[in-house]
DNA sequence: GCGTGATGTTGAA
DNA sequence: TCAACCTCACGCC
């Protein structure tokens, strides 16, 4: 289940296990069975993330892979199992494998093809030469919630519902309020502690937006068990209590998605 | 075994 | 705004 984190981290476990190297490309599922005979016994050469956009060149060809809800990857060392009948592509080499499931995306473009995805995508806060103030110039401009710009990926590429959640705390920022009054000096923050962030959940391949003096051994409260994997201080926790203000953590739907903040962290209207 | 929901996006209404 | 799509893990019977 993919933020942009997950998506770099794949893209250097395919290379890890693949660049440089040919490879055997079969579609099990059938629903990919041409595009992989076409990169069958090909070298992958190079692996790239856009947000939760993912590529693997081989020559004049990419494979686009996006990964939507379900998608999920699983890597395992050779030999490899018999596939099960929903692996949409299977990469292997004599050492690896690589099955790739329930994917929203995945075709076989050109170079012009995959240029038009990073058009319309926005700064990747992974992508080390993106710039947050490049979504800075979109969001200062409009009347739409800074919650809903933080999933539009148009404006920012890679930020999930997880990330949402929980930088808005991080800031004490209202979810509700418009892109357009929160300061630069408070975008320029939200960026850079996103960078940070998914910079550790490509390390961790987890995310955790819980600061030490936060965590709660810190706190004197029992260890977290939060289903997701990772310590987080409202994604998913609505009703319970605000670990830092004891205020009940709210849930609602915004932009399709549900969102999960503090009334008494981020308060509406307040400073930050 | 069945129903539900999930870290996502698109396209029709 | 809503349905559609893709898969699987979990809770409940």
């Amino acid at each position: 289940m993919p933020e942009g984190h997950t998506i770099h981290r794949l893209a250097a476990d395919y290379a890890e296990r693949f660049q440089g190297q040919q490879v055997r490309a079969t579609s099990p599922q059938g629903k990919f069975s041409d595009g992989a005979a076409l990169v069958d016994h090909q070298v992958l050469e190079t692996t790239e993330a856009h947000g939760k956009h993912l590529f693997l060149g081989f020559g004049p060809r990419w494979i686009h892979i996006h990964l939507g809800l379900f998608g999920k990857l699983g890597f395992g060392t050779a030999p490899a199992p018999p596939p099960t009948d929903t692996v949409r592509l299977r990469l292997a080499n004599t050492d690896s494998y690589a099955d790739l499931r329930g994917p929203t995306t995945c075709a076989l473009i050109t170079d012009a093809e995959k240029h038009a995805i990073h058009d319309r995508l926005g700064p990747d806060p992974l992508r080390p030469e993106d710039d947050g103030g490049r979504a800075w110039q979109r969001i200062s401009r409009s009347r739409t919630t800074i919650a809903a710009l933080l999933l539009d990926q148009k404006i920012i590429a890679g930020v999930g519902n997880v990330y949402r959640a929980e930088v808005l705390f991080r800031h004490g920022i209202d979810p509700y309020r418009a892109g357009r009054d929160l300061t630069r000096t408070q975008w320029d923050a939200i960026w850079s502690d996103l960078v940070a962030l998914m910079r550790e959940g490509v390390r961790h391949n987890r995310i955790d937006t819980v600061r030490p003096e936060h965590t709660p051994e810190a706190m004197g409260r029992p260890p977290r068990v939060d289903d997701h994997g990772g310590e987080v201080y409202v994604y998913r926790r609505a009703l319970q209590d605000c670990h830092i203000c004891g205020t009940e953590i709210r849930t609602a739907g915004l932009a399709a998605r549900n969102l999960f903040w503090c009334p008494g962290c981020q308060p509406a209207g307040g400073a930050a």
